[in-house]
DNA sequence: GGCGTGATTTGACACTGGTCAATCCCACCC
DNA sequence: GGGTGGGATTGACCAGTGTCAAATCACGCC
Protein backbone atom coordinates (compact mmCIF):
# COMPACT_ATOMS: atom_id res chain seq x y z
CA UNK A 1 0.00 0.00 0.00
CA UNK A 2 1.94 3.01 -1.14
CA UNK A 3 1.04 6.04 0.27
CA UNK A 4 1.84 9.80 -1.53
CA UNK A 5 1.20 13.25 -0.68
CA UNK A 6 -1.79 15.24 -2.52
CA UNK A 7 -2.26 19.10 -3.05
CA UNK A 8 -3.29 20.59 -0.28
CA UNK A 9 -0.78 17.79 1.79
CA UNK A 10 -4.11 15.64 1.85
CA UNK A 11 -2.84 11.78 2.52
CA UNK A 12 -3.89 9.68 -0.48
CA UNK A 13 -3.75 6.25 -1.11
CA UNK A 14 -4.79 2.88 -3.23
CA UNK A 15 -5.68 -0.39 -1.30
CA UNK A 16 -6.61 -4.00 -2.54
CA UNK A 17 -9.98 -5.51 -1.50
CA UNK A 18 -9.21 -6.79 1.44
CA UNK A 19 -9.50 -3.18 3.36
CA UNK A 20 -12.90 -2.68 1.26
CA UNK A 21 -13.78 -6.54 2.89
CA UNK A 22 -13.75 -4.93 7.01
CA UNK A 23 -15.00 -1.36 5.65
CA UNK A 24 -17.99 -0.49 8.22
CA UNK A 25 -19.53 1.63 5.29
CA UNK A 26 -19.55 -1.34 2.90
CA UNK A 27 -23.36 -2.68 3.79
CA UNK A 28 -24.61 0.91 3.54
CA UNK A 29 -23.30 2.15 0.41
CA UNK A 30 -23.07 1.35 -3.12
CA UNK A 31 -20.07 -1.56 -2.67
CA UNK A 32 -22.74 -3.25 -0.76
CA UNK A 33 -24.46 -4.18 -3.98
CA UNK A 34 -21.38 -6.47 -4.57
CA UNK A 35 -19.35 -9.93 -4.47
CA UNK A 36 -15.89 -10.06 -3.93
CA UNK A 37 -14.86 -10.64 -7.45
CA UNK A 38 -16.74 -7.35 -8.25
CA UNK A 39 -15.67 -5.50 -5.45
CA UNK A 40 -11.84 -5.59 -6.76
CA UNK A 41 -13.27 -3.48 -10.31
CA UNK A 42 -13.92 -0.92 -7.74
CA UNK A 43 -10.73 -0.84 -5.80
CA UNK A 44 -8.90 -0.48 -9.32
CA UNK A 45 -10.06 2.81 -9.28
CA UNK A 46 -10.38 3.70 -5.89
CA UNK A 47 -8.23 5.73 -3.66
CA UNK A 48 -8.99 6.85 0.16
CA UNK A 49 -8.68 10.10 1.36
CA UNK A 50 -8.84 12.28 4.19
CA UNK A 51 -9.88 15.97 4.96
CA UNK A 52 -9.65 17.96 7.80
CA UNK A 53 -12.40 19.84 8.83
CA UNK A 54 -14.31 22.79 6.51
CA UNK A 55 -11.96 21.13 3.97
CA UNK A 56 -13.87 21.17 0.75
CA UNK A 57 -14.05 18.18 -1.69
CA UNK A 58 -15.29 20.32 -4.32
CA UNK A 59 -17.06 23.16 -4.55
CA UNK A 60 -20.23 24.97 -6.86
CA UNK A 61 -18.56 25.08 -10.12
CA UNK A 62 -16.24 22.55 -10.25
CA UNK A 63 -16.02 20.24 -12.88
CA UNK A 64 -18.27 16.73 -11.21
CA UNK A 65 -15.12 14.32 -12.52
CA UNK A 66 -14.64 13.14 -8.95
CA UNK A 67 -17.20 11.44 -7.01
CA UNK A 68 -17.20 9.38 -3.64
CA UNK A 69 -17.52 7.13 -0.88
CA UNK A 70 -18.08 8.59 2.64
CA UNK A 71 -16.72 6.12 5.35
CA UNK A 72 -16.14 8.17 7.86
CA UNK A 73 -17.23 12.34 9.44
CA UNK A 74 -19.88 14.25 7.72
CA UNK A 75 -19.76 16.09 4.91
CA UNK A 76 -21.99 19.04 4.26
CA UNK A 77 -23.61 20.31 1.08
CA UNK A 78 -24.25 23.70 0.80
CA UNK A 79 -25.50 26.45 -1.45
CA UNK A 80 -24.15 30.28 -1.04
CA UNK A 81 -26.13 32.84 -2.22
CA UNK A 82 -25.16 36.36 -3.82
CA UNK A 83 -25.89 38.11 -0.18
CA UNK A 84 -23.40 35.72 1.81
CA UNK A 85 -26.40 33.84 2.99
CA UNK A 86 -25.98 29.82 3.10
CA UNK A 87 -28.09 27.02 2.63
CA UNK A 88 -26.90 23.56 3.28
CA UNK A 89 -29.18 21.33 1.62
CA UNK A 90 -27.47 18.28 3.61
CA UNK A 91 -25.33 16.27 5.70
CA UNK A 92 -23.79 13.09 4.18
CA UNK A 93 -22.55 10.57 6.66
CA UNK A 94 -20.54 6.64 6.16
CA UNK A 95 -22.40 4.67 3.70
CA UNK A 96 -23.74 8.00 1.75
CA UNK A 97 -22.49 8.82 -1.98
CA UNK A 98 -21.47 11.99 -2.92
CA UNK A 99 -21.77 12.71 -6.57
CA UNK A 100 -24.91 12.99 -8.06
CA UNK A 101 -25.44 16.05 -10.12
CA UNK A 102 -27.00 16.31 -13.59
CA UNK A 103 -24.10 18.36 -15.23
CA UNK A 104 -20.63 18.98 -15.68
CA UNK A 105 -20.69 21.07 -12.99
CA UNK A 106 -21.20 20.71 -9.74
CA UNK A 107 -24.23 23.06 -8.33
CA UNK A 108 -23.20 22.59 -4.51
CA UNK A 109 -20.34 22.70 -2.28
CA UNK A 110 -18.97 19.69 -0.01
CA UNK A 111 -17.23 20.19 2.82
CA UNK A 112 -15.85 18.20 5.62
CA UNK A 113 -17.54 19.28 8.61
CA UNK A 114 -14.91 18.28 11.49
CA UNK A 115 -13.04 15.43 9.77
CA UNK A 116 -13.69 13.11 7.11
CA UNK A 117 -12.55 9.80 5.01
CA UNK A 118 -13.30 8.89 1.53
CA UNK A 119 -13.46 6.80 -1.47
CA UNK A 120 -12.69 8.76 -4.48
CA UNK A 121 -13.32 7.70 -7.54
CA UNK A 122 -12.95 8.73 -11.39
CA UNK A 123 -16.50 9.30 -12.38
CA UNK A 124 -15.90 7.93 -16.03
CA UNK A 125 -14.73 5.25 -14.39
CA UNK A 126 -17.34 4.53 -12.15
CA UNK A 127 -19.72 4.98 -15.30
CA UNK A 128 -17.83 2.40 -17.33
CA UNK A 129 -18.31 -0.39 -14.29
CA UNK A 130 -21.75 0.58 -13.61
CA UNK A 131 -22.04 -0.54 -17.54
CA UNK A 132 -20.63 -3.70 -16.40
CA UNK A 133 -22.07 -4.17 -13.36
CA UNK A 134 -25.82 -4.05 -12.95
CA UNK A 135 -26.32 -4.38 -9.47
CA UNK A 136 -24.20 -1.75 -9.05
CA UNK A 137 -25.94 0.76 -11.59
CA UNK A 138 -29.17 -0.62 -9.63
CA UNK A 139 -27.85 0.48 -6.23
CA UNK A 140 -26.75 4.08 -7.05
CA UNK A 141 -30.43 4.46 -8.94
CA UNK A 142 -31.41 3.26 -5.92
CA UNK A 143 -29.23 5.62 -3.40
CA UNK A 144 -30.04 8.62 -6.28
CA UNK A 145 -33.82 8.33 -5.72
CA UNK A 146 -33.82 8.24 -1.92
CA UNK A 147 -31.77 11.32 -1.72
CA UNK A 148 -34.54 12.65 -3.68
CA UNK A 149 -37.50 11.44 -1.00
CA UNK A 150 -34.76 13.08 1.75
CA UNK A 151 -34.81 16.20 -0.34
CA UNK A 152 -38.64 16.22 -0.49
CA UNK A 153 -39.06 16.04 3.67
CA UNK A 154 -36.11 18.78 3.91
CA UNK A 155 -38.37 20.83 1.77
CA UNK A 156 -41.36 20.21 3.89
CA UNK A 157 -39.20 20.48 7.06
CA UNK A 158 -38.39 24.13 5.95
CA UNK A 159 -41.83 25.23 4.39
CA UNK A 160 -44.27 24.25 6.91
CA UNK A 161 -42.89 23.44 10.21
CA UNK A 162 -41.91 26.35 13.16
CA UNK A 163 -38.83 26.79 14.37
CA UNK A 164 -38.64 23.99 17.47
CA UNK A 165 -40.56 21.81 14.96
CA UNK A 166 -37.97 22.08 12.65
CA UNK A 167 -35.11 21.53 15.27
CA UNK A 168 -37.17 18.36 16.61
CA UNK A 169 -36.88 16.60 13.20
CA UNK A 170 -33.66 17.37 12.57
CA UNK A 171 -32.44 15.87 16.23
CA UNK A 172 -35.21 13.02 14.85
CA UNK A 173 -33.33 12.58 11.57
CA UNK A 174 -29.64 12.27 12.97
CA UNK A 175 -31.18 9.42 15.36
CA UNK A 176 -32.51 7.47 12.62
CA UNK A 177 -29.28 8.25 10.31
CA UNK A 178 -27.13 6.97 13.32
CA UNK A 179 -29.47 4.07 13.66
CA UNK A 180 -29.73 2.97 10.43
CA UNK A 181 -25.62 2.64 9.81
CA UNK A 182 -25.74 0.56 13.32
CA UNK A 183 -25.35 3.16 15.65
CA UNK A 184 -26.99 4.14 18.74
CA UNK A 185 -30.22 6.03 17.51
CA UNK A 186 -29.63 7.77 21.78
CA UNK A 187 -28.41 10.33 22.14
CA UNK A 188 -27.66 11.88 19.44
CA UNK A 189 -24.06 13.47 18.61
CA UNK A 190 -23.90 16.52 16.44
CA UNK A 191 -20.89 17.23 14.90
CA UNK A 192 -21.83 19.97 13.11
CA UNK A 193 -21.81 24.21 14.96
CA UNK A 194 -25.25 25.91 15.65
CA UNK A 195 -24.13 27.83 12.33
CA UNK A 196 -24.48 24.52 10.44
CA UNK A 197 -27.47 23.66 12.33
CA UNK A 198 -29.11 27.00 11.30
CA UNK A 199 -28.20 27.02 7.84
CA UNK A 200 -29.62 23.64 7.32
CA UNK A 201 -33.11 24.36 8.93
CA UNK A 202 -33.47 27.63 7.32
CA UNK A 203 -33.33 29.69 10.91
CA UNK A 204 -30.73 31.97 12.65
CA UNK A 205 -28.11 29.93 14.85
CA UNK A 206 -29.22 31.99 17.89
CA UNK A 207 -32.91 30.52 17.03
CA UNK A 208 -31.85 27.29 16.74
CA UNK A 209 -29.89 28.09 20.74
CA UNK A 210 -33.26 29.12 21.72
CA UNK A 211 -35.05 25.93 20.65
CA UNK A 212 -32.74 23.66 22.17
CA UNK A 213 -32.90 25.33 25.48
CA UNK A 214 -36.72 25.60 25.01
CA UNK A 215 -36.84 21.67 24.21
CA UNK A 216 -35.04 20.98 27.36
CA UNK A 217 -36.82 23.04 29.63
CA UNK A 218 -39.88 21.42 28.55
CA UNK A 219 -38.03 17.96 29.50
CA UNK A 220 -37.94 16.53 26.35
CA UNK A 221 -34.55 16.44 25.75
CA UNK A 222 -30.93 16.93 27.74
CA UNK A 223 -28.15 18.62 26.22
CA UNK A 224 -25.40 16.75 27.83
CA UNK A 225 -23.12 18.56 25.94
CA UNK A 226 -22.71 21.15 23.56
CA UNK A 227 -22.64 18.46 20.99
CA UNK A 228 -24.53 15.74 22.71
CA UNK A 229 -28.27 15.66 23.44
CA UNK A 230 -30.52 12.95 24.68
CA UNK A 231 -34.14 12.46 23.49
CA UNK A 232 -36.02 11.98 26.71
CA UNK A 233 -39.34 10.55 25.00
CA UNK A 234 -39.36 9.71 21.10
CA UNK A 235 -43.10 9.40 21.16
CA UNK A 236 -43.62 13.16 22.26
CA UNK A 237 -40.56 14.13 20.25
CA UNK A 238 -42.32 12.57 17.06
CA UNK A 239 -45.76 14.39 17.77
CA UNK A 240 -43.90 17.53 18.55
CA UNK A 241 -43.34 17.64 14.79
CA UNK A 242 -45.70 16.03 13.27
CA UNK A 243 -49.02 17.39 14.50
CA UNK A 244 -48.30 20.97 16.43
CA UNK B 1 -56.73 1.92 -30.85
CA UNK B 2 -59.28 0.66 -28.61
CA UNK B 3 -60.83 2.85 -25.51
CA UNK B 4 -61.83 1.61 -22.48
CA UNK B 5 -63.40 3.07 -19.24
CA UNK B 6 -61.31 2.90 -16.25
CA UNK B 7 -62.87 3.18 -12.72
CA UNK B 8 -63.06 7.02 -11.93
CA UNK B 9 -64.31 7.43 -15.79
CA UNK B 10 -61.28 8.19 -16.96
CA UNK B 11 -59.88 7.59 -20.59
CA UNK B 12 -57.41 4.81 -21.11
CA UNK B 13 -55.35 3.63 -24.19
CA UNK B 14 -53.36 2.21 -25.59
CA UNK B 15 -51.58 3.12 -29.09
CA UNK B 16 -48.68 2.53 -31.87
CA UNK B 17 -45.43 3.97 -32.28
CA UNK B 18 -46.91 6.22 -34.76
CA UNK B 19 -48.40 8.39 -32.09
CA UNK B 20 -45.18 8.41 -30.12
CA UNK B 21 -42.95 9.99 -33.25
CA UNK B 22 -45.53 12.86 -33.19
CA UNK B 23 -45.60 13.69 -29.04
CA UNK B 24 -44.43 17.30 -28.23
CA UNK B 25 -42.97 16.09 -25.21
CA UNK B 26 -40.71 13.11 -26.74
CA UNK B 27 -37.21 14.77 -26.66
CA UNK B 28 -38.15 16.24 -23.45
CA UNK B 29 -38.54 13.08 -21.54
CA UNK B 30 -37.42 9.44 -21.45
CA UNK B 31 -38.49 8.52 -24.87
CA UNK B 32 -36.42 10.87 -26.49
CA UNK B 33 -33.39 8.70 -25.65
CA UNK B 34 -34.45 5.96 -27.88
CA UNK B 35 -34.93 5.00 -31.44
CA UNK B 36 -37.84 4.41 -33.10
CA UNK B 37 -37.51 0.51 -32.89
CA UNK B 38 -36.52 0.54 -29.56
CA UNK B 39 -39.52 3.22 -28.79
CA UNK B 40 -42.09 0.26 -30.00
CA UNK B 41 -41.22 -2.03 -26.96
CA UNK B 42 -41.75 1.24 -24.89
CA UNK B 43 -45.08 1.78 -26.41
CA UNK B 44 -46.17 -1.98 -25.99
CA UNK B 45 -46.05 -1.33 -22.35
CA UNK B 46 -47.86 2.30 -21.85
CA UNK B 47 -51.17 3.73 -21.87
CA UNK B 48 -52.55 6.78 -22.37
CA UNK B 49 -54.50 8.74 -19.38
CA UNK B 50 -56.56 11.96 -18.86
CA UNK B 51 -56.73 13.71 -15.26
CA UNK B 52 -59.22 16.01 -14.94
CA UNK B 53 -58.45 19.14 -12.37
CA UNK B 54 -57.57 17.69 -9.04
CA UNK B 55 -57.69 14.41 -9.66
CA UNK B 56 -55.27 12.09 -7.83
CA UNK B 57 -52.44 9.75 -10.32
CA UNK B 58 -51.30 8.18 -6.67
CA UNK B 59 -51.28 9.39 -2.95
CA UNK B 60 -48.84 9.18 -0.44
CA UNK B 61 -49.05 5.54 0.79
CA UNK B 62 -50.02 3.97 -2.45
CA UNK B 63 -48.35 1.41 -3.92
CA UNK B 64 -45.55 2.94 -6.19
CA UNK B 65 -46.17 -0.21 -8.71
CA UNK B 66 -47.37 2.70 -11.41
CA UNK B 67 -45.25 5.72 -13.24
CA UNK B 68 -45.66 7.87 -15.79
CA UNK B 69 -44.45 10.71 -18.43
CA UNK B 70 -46.46 13.96 -18.15
CA UNK B 71 -47.77 14.74 -21.67
CA UNK B 72 -50.01 17.57 -21.45
CA UNK B 73 -50.76 20.29 -18.08
CA UNK B 74 -48.82 20.07 -14.74
CA UNK B 75 -48.81 18.06 -11.99
CA UNK B 76 -48.41 18.91 -8.49
CA UNK B 77 -46.73 16.59 -6.44
CA UNK B 78 -47.14 17.21 -2.14
CA UNK B 79 -46.64 16.38 1.31
CA UNK B 80 -49.59 16.37 3.90
CA UNK B 81 -48.94 17.39 7.41
CA UNK B 82 -50.83 16.01 10.60
CA UNK B 83 -51.97 19.51 11.21
CA UNK B 84 -53.82 20.04 7.73
CA UNK B 85 -50.95 21.98 6.39
CA UNK B 86 -49.56 21.09 2.93
CA UNK B 87 -45.89 21.38 1.42
CA UNK B 88 -45.91 21.56 -2.76
CA UNK B 89 -42.32 19.56 -3.00
CA UNK B 90 -42.51 20.22 -7.21
CA UNK B 91 -44.51 20.79 -10.24
CA UNK B 92 -44.40 18.71 -13.37
CA UNK B 93 -44.65 19.62 -17.15
CA UNK B 94 -44.77 17.77 -19.71
CA UNK B 95 -41.51 16.19 -20.48
CA UNK B 96 -41.19 15.17 -16.75
CA UNK B 97 -41.18 11.39 -15.40
CA UNK B 98 -43.43 10.75 -12.13
CA UNK B 99 -42.42 7.96 -10.49
CA UNK B 100 -38.96 8.21 -8.42
CA UNK B 101 -38.72 6.78 -4.96
CA UNK B 102 -36.77 4.82 -3.83
CA UNK B 103 -39.26 2.75 -1.80
CA UNK B 104 -42.88 0.29 -2.53
CA UNK B 105 -44.97 3.20 -1.62
CA UNK B 106 -44.86 6.55 -3.06
CA UNK B 107 -44.41 9.59 -0.23
CA UNK B 108 -45.96 12.28 -1.76
CA UNK B 109 -49.47 12.59 -3.47
CA UNK B 110 -49.45 13.40 -7.32
CA UNK B 111 -52.45 15.46 -8.41
CA UNK B 112 -53.73 17.13 -11.55
CA UNK B 113 -53.22 20.81 -11.36
CA UNK B 114 -55.75 21.84 -13.91
CA UNK B 115 -55.72 19.51 -16.10
CA UNK B 116 -53.23 16.96 -17.16
CA UNK B 117 -52.31 14.00 -20.27
CA UNK B 118 -49.70 11.30 -18.92
CA UNK B 119 -48.49 8.04 -20.24
CA UNK B 120 -48.64 5.24 -17.11
CA UNK B 121 -46.29 2.59 -17.15
CA UNK B 122 -45.79 -0.47 -14.74
CA UNK B 123 -43.01 -0.40 -13.03
CA UNK B 124 -41.75 -3.40 -13.16
CA UNK B 125 -42.55 -3.34 -16.89
CA UNK B 126 -39.96 -0.03 -17.49
CA UNK B 127 -37.58 -1.61 -15.34
CA UNK B 128 -37.34 -4.48 -17.43
CA UNK B 129 -36.85 -2.34 -20.43
CA UNK B 130 -33.80 -0.40 -18.64
CA UNK B 131 -32.33 -3.97 -18.22
CA UNK B 132 -32.73 -4.25 -21.92
CA UNK B 133 -32.15 -0.30 -23.05
CA UNK B 134 -28.71 1.02 -21.23
CA UNK B 135 -30.36 4.23 -23.14
CA UNK B 136 -33.30 4.50 -21.18
CA UNK B 137 -31.40 3.68 -17.90
CA UNK B 138 -28.67 6.29 -18.71
CA UNK B 139 -31.40 8.64 -18.99
CA UNK B 140 -33.52 8.28 -16.24
CA UNK B 141 -30.94 8.16 -14.37
CA UNK B 142 -29.48 11.97 -15.67
CA UNK B 143 -33.63 12.76 -14.76
CA UNK B 144 -33.46 11.66 -11.55
CA UNK B 145 -30.28 13.38 -10.87
CA UNK B 146 -31.64 16.70 -12.37
CA UNK B 147 -34.63 15.91 -9.89
CA UNK B 148 -32.30 16.19 -7.30
CA UNK B 149 -30.25 19.50 -8.47
CA UNK B 150 -33.80 21.38 -8.64
CA UNK B 151 -34.91 19.95 -5.17
CA UNK B 152 -31.60 21.20 -3.66
CA UNK B 153 -32.57 24.71 -5.19
CA UNK B 154 -36.02 24.58 -3.82
CA UNK B 155 -34.30 23.93 -0.43
CA UNK B 156 -32.38 27.29 -1.02
CA UNK B 157 -35.39 29.32 -1.77
CA UNK B 158 -37.05 28.08 0.94
CA UNK B 159 -34.13 28.26 3.60
CA UNK B 160 -32.76 31.67 2.63
CA UNK B 161 -35.33 34.35 0.71
CA UNK B 162 -37.42 36.52 1.94
CA UNK B 163 -41.26 36.19 0.75
CA UNK B 164 -40.65 38.66 -2.31
CA UNK B 165 -37.64 36.95 -3.23
CA UNK B 166 -39.44 33.47 -3.16
CA UNK B 167 -41.70 34.62 -5.81
CA UNK B 168 -39.23 36.17 -7.84
CA UNK B 169 -37.32 33.09 -8.39
CA UNK B 170 -40.56 31.01 -8.33
CA UNK B 171 -41.87 33.41 -11.61
CA UNK B 172 -38.14 32.99 -13.23
CA UNK B 173 -37.65 29.22 -12.64
CA UNK B 174 -41.53 28.70 -14.43
CA UNK B 175 -40.09 31.29 -16.93
CA UNK B 176 -36.85 29.08 -17.72
CA UNK B 177 -39.17 26.02 -17.57
CA UNK B 178 -41.19 27.24 -20.34
CA UNK B 179 -38.70 28.17 -22.33
CA UNK B 180 -36.76 24.34 -22.06
CA UNK B 181 -40.06 22.67 -23.39
CA UNK B 182 -40.11 24.91 -25.96
CA UNK B 183 -42.67 27.62 -24.55
CA UNK B 184 -42.31 31.22 -24.18
CA UNK B 185 -40.15 32.69 -21.48
CA UNK B 186 -42.57 35.46 -21.02
CA UNK B 187 -45.23 36.15 -20.31
CA UNK B 188 -45.37 33.51 -17.14
CA UNK B 189 -48.68 31.20 -17.57
CA UNK B 190 -49.49 30.71 -13.72
CA UNK B 191 -51.62 26.93 -14.02
CA UNK B 192 -51.92 26.99 -10.08
CA UNK B 193 -53.68 29.08 -8.05
CA UNK B 194 -51.81 31.03 -5.51
CA UNK B 195 -52.57 28.79 -2.17
CA UNK B 196 -50.63 25.52 -4.44
CA UNK B 197 -48.08 28.70 -5.05
CA UNK B 198 -47.81 29.69 -1.41
CA UNK B 199 -47.70 25.85 -0.26
CA UNK B 200 -44.54 25.22 -2.82
CA UNK B 201 -42.89 28.44 -1.33
CA UNK B 202 -43.56 28.28 2.27
CA UNK B 203 -45.81 31.24 2.40
CA UNK B 204 -49.47 32.15 3.31
CA UNK B 205 -51.29 32.80 0.22
CA UNK B 206 -52.23 36.28 0.99
CA UNK B 207 -48.63 36.88 0.94
CA UNK B 208 -48.04 35.79 -2.51
CA UNK B 209 -50.78 37.75 -3.26
CA UNK B 210 -49.17 40.61 -2.02
CA UNK B 211 -45.80 39.78 -3.47
CA UNK B 212 -46.84 39.86 -6.89
CA UNK B 213 -49.04 43.18 -6.37
CA UNK B 214 -45.44 44.66 -4.94
CA UNK B 215 -43.27 43.54 -7.91
CA UNK B 216 -46.11 45.21 -10.21
CA UNK B 217 -46.01 48.12 -8.64
CA UNK B 218 -42.10 48.45 -8.67
CA UNK B 219 -43.24 47.91 -12.26
CA UNK B 220 -40.86 44.63 -12.04
CA UNK B 221 -43.72 42.21 -14.07
CA UNK B 222 -47.36 43.21 -15.14
CA UNK B 223 -50.02 40.97 -13.90
CA UNK B 224 -51.91 40.84 -17.14
CA UNK B 225 -54.49 38.40 -15.99
CA UNK B 226 -54.99 36.55 -12.58
CA UNK B 227 -52.86 33.95 -14.33
CA UNK B 228 -50.29 35.46 -16.41
CA UNK B 229 -47.65 37.49 -15.56
CA UNK B 230 -45.48 39.28 -17.73
CA UNK B 231 -41.82 39.87 -16.64
CA UNK B 232 -40.30 43.34 -17.43
CA UNK B 233 -36.93 42.84 -16.63
CA UNK B 234 -35.29 39.98 -16.33
CA UNK B 235 -31.76 41.34 -15.10
CA UNK B 236 -33.69 43.31 -12.62
CA UNK B 237 -35.96 40.30 -11.27
CA UNK B 238 -32.61 37.62 -11.43
CA UNK B 239 -30.80 40.82 -9.20
CA UNK B 240 -33.65 40.76 -7.02
CA UNK B 241 -33.80 37.29 -5.92
CA UNK B 242 -29.70 36.47 -6.36
CA UNK B 243 -28.50 39.39 -4.03
CA UNK B 244 -31.05 41.19 -1.87
C1' DG C 1 -2.30 25.79 33.89
C1' DG C 2 -3.41 30.21 31.74
C1' DC C 3 -4.72 32.52 27.56
C1' DG C 4 -7.17 33.59 23.45
C1' DT C 5 -10.29 32.72 19.93
C1' DG C 6 -14.36 31.13 18.26
C1' DA C 7 -18.74 28.95 19.49
C1' DT C 8 -22.78 29.26 22.27
C1' DT C 9 -26.19 31.26 25.18
C1' DT C 10 -29.15 34.87 26.63
C1' DG C 11 -31.47 39.37 26.40
C1' DA C 12 -33.84 43.39 24.15
C1' DC C 13 -36.09 44.96 20.33
C1' DA C 14 -37.61 45.43 15.42
C1' DC C 15 -39.81 43.65 11.52
C1' DT C 16 -41.34 40.19 8.26
C1' DG C 17 -44.96 37.58 7.23
C1' DG C 18 -49.08 34.95 9.31
C1' DT C 19 -53.90 35.32 10.78
C1' DC C 20 -58.44 36.96 10.63
C1' DA C 21 -61.81 39.57 8.28
C1' DA C 22 -63.97 42.23 4.68
C1' DT C 23 -64.36 43.01 -0.06
C1' DC C 24 -63.68 42.31 -4.78
C1' DC C 25 -63.43 39.83 -9.04
C1' DC C 26 -64.58 36.59 -12.37
C1' DA C 27 -66.19 32.39 -14.39
C1' DC C 28 -69.99 29.72 -14.72
C1' DC C 29 -74.81 28.64 -14.52
C1' DC C 30 -79.58 29.33 -14.51
C1' DG D 1 -78.85 39.57 -17.00
C1' DG D 2 -78.56 38.40 -12.36
C1' DG D 3 -77.01 35.10 -9.01
C1' DT D 4 -73.61 32.11 -6.90
C1' DG D 5 -69.28 30.42 -5.29
C1' DG D 6 -64.49 29.98 -5.29
C1' DG D 7 -60.40 32.42 -5.87
C1' DA D 8 -57.90 36.77 -5.25
C1' DT D 9 -56.98 41.16 -3.14
C1' DT D 10 -56.51 44.34 0.56
C1' DG D 11 -56.40 45.96 5.39
C1' DA D 12 -55.47 45.67 10.45
C1' DC D 13 -53.13 43.50 13.83
C1' DC D 14 -49.71 40.71 16.17
C1' DA D 15 -46.81 36.41 16.93
C1' DG D 16 -42.69 34.32 15.78
C1' DT D 17 -38.06 35.03 14.29
C1' DG D 18 -34.25 37.69 12.91
C1' DT D 19 -30.91 41.17 14.31
C1' DC D 20 -27.81 43.33 17.28
C1' DA D 21 -25.31 43.20 21.49
C1' DA D 22 -23.33 41.36 25.64
C1' DA D 23 -21.96 37.69 28.48
C1' DT D 24 -20.43 33.06 28.98
C1' DC D 25 -18.44 28.79 27.68
C1' DA D 26 -15.22 25.39 25.52
C1' DC D 27 -11.31 24.01 23.49
C1' DG D 28 -6.72 24.23 21.44
C1' DC D 29 -2.26 26.14 22.07
C1' DC D 30 1.65 27.76 24.27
Amino acid sequence: MKQETKPGQRSSFAFDVSRCLVCGARNLNMCGSLEKDELESLTKIVRCETFGAGEALFREGDSSAWVFNVTDGAIRLSNMLGNGKRQVVGFLFPGDFLGFTGADEYKVTAEAVRGAKVCRFARSELTRLRHQLPQLEHRLFEMAESDLVAAQEHITILGQKSATEKMVAFLLMLSRKSAARGGVDNPVHLPMTREDIADFLGLAFETVSRCLTKLEDQKLITIESTRVIRLNDFAALEDYCEEA
